[in-house]
DNA sequence: GTCGCTGCAAAGTCTTTGCAGAGAG
DNA sequence: CTCTCTGCAAAGACTTTGCAGCGAC
């Protein structure tokens, strides 16, 4: 069986460069760079959780508690993050989406039933079968995603 | 390359045999038999949509118009029948979750972004693939759903 | 008869929008 | 200066809940 790992490469790109595609993505569209859009790249780079729009709001309100952020900009930011593809929402069975940033190699989910956690894992394999599968249905892919829900290694040792 | 199919056997259970089961479920858990209940029930199973619990309570109570039903008991219903692992529940991107009966063969969805359209396939290969990953993680599976995005076949014609 | 079920409406979530002032370019 | 952004609060969309009467068993 070939290899699945688990430990891929998660910042296949250095914060700098990506501010700057995203300075660039905005003076392209005329649109403004601000503190509020810095710091919800700047977090989504530098958590490695898979962020609810309301936990992105209050990590940056604890770790910035003088700057004033109000939840819609938040959900603004995202949507246009989201439109740009920076980054990639997540829905499960819960209310809500996570997102997380779309600048990593392309992965799928792991989902434990019982704690929430997400592990992300590549599979070379299924990715090649998927695209056979939307070629042989001509089917114009344009992305994909897969989770597989379960009990976690750690909830399992509970 | 294998075969990729899409015309599989939809209803791998007659109606009567799901009813039947529903009834035995529903005694079991000293739950009650009522008009409302079948209907949701025979209306997910002649239905081939995925349906939204909006868009259930709209079509019985077109189908059904002497019947009164809410739409709080299309949710109460919907989520009794996911307890019960009767209906899985999809979310996409969107808002809201879809429904679909769980008695048909487990099989993977090709969603359209164009018309949002549902195509639902099954591979082997990817299936087998599944149980191989989350066996080399020590996850213990449960489910999982995987989609591929894009345009389907009518959308790229038009 | 009992006790769960239902429709209704009200209350909850989560998300989006309108607006007037603040701030980037 | 101009025109976009922002925070706030109000509005929306979707879902859940409380309740009193109804109905299955």
């Amino acid at each position: 069986m070939p290899e699945v790992t688990t430990d891929f490469n998660y910042k296949t790109i250095k914060y700098e460069e990506l501010l700057n595609d995203f300075k660039i993505l905005l003076k392209d569209n005329n649109l403004k760079f601000t503190v509020q859009r810095e710091l919800i790249l700047k977090t989504l780079y530098s958590c490695d959780r898979h962020l609810t729009p309301e936990s992105l709001h209050q990590l940056i309100q604890k770790q910035y508690p003088s700057l004033k952020i109000g939840i819609a900009t938040v959900y603004r930011t995202l949507a246009l993050l989201e439109d740009s593809n920076v980054v990639t929402s997540l829905s499960f069975g819960a209310q809500g989406k996570k997102y997380e940033l779309g600048a990593k190699e392309h992965h799928d989910h792991l989902i434990c039933t019982e704690c929430g956690s997400i592990t992300e894992f590549v599979d070379e394999e299924i990715e090649n079968r998927q695209k056979n599968i939307a070629k042989a249905l001509n089917f114009l892919m344009q992305d994909h995603s897969m989770q597989i829900y379960g009990i976690c290694d750690k909830c399992q040792t509970k």
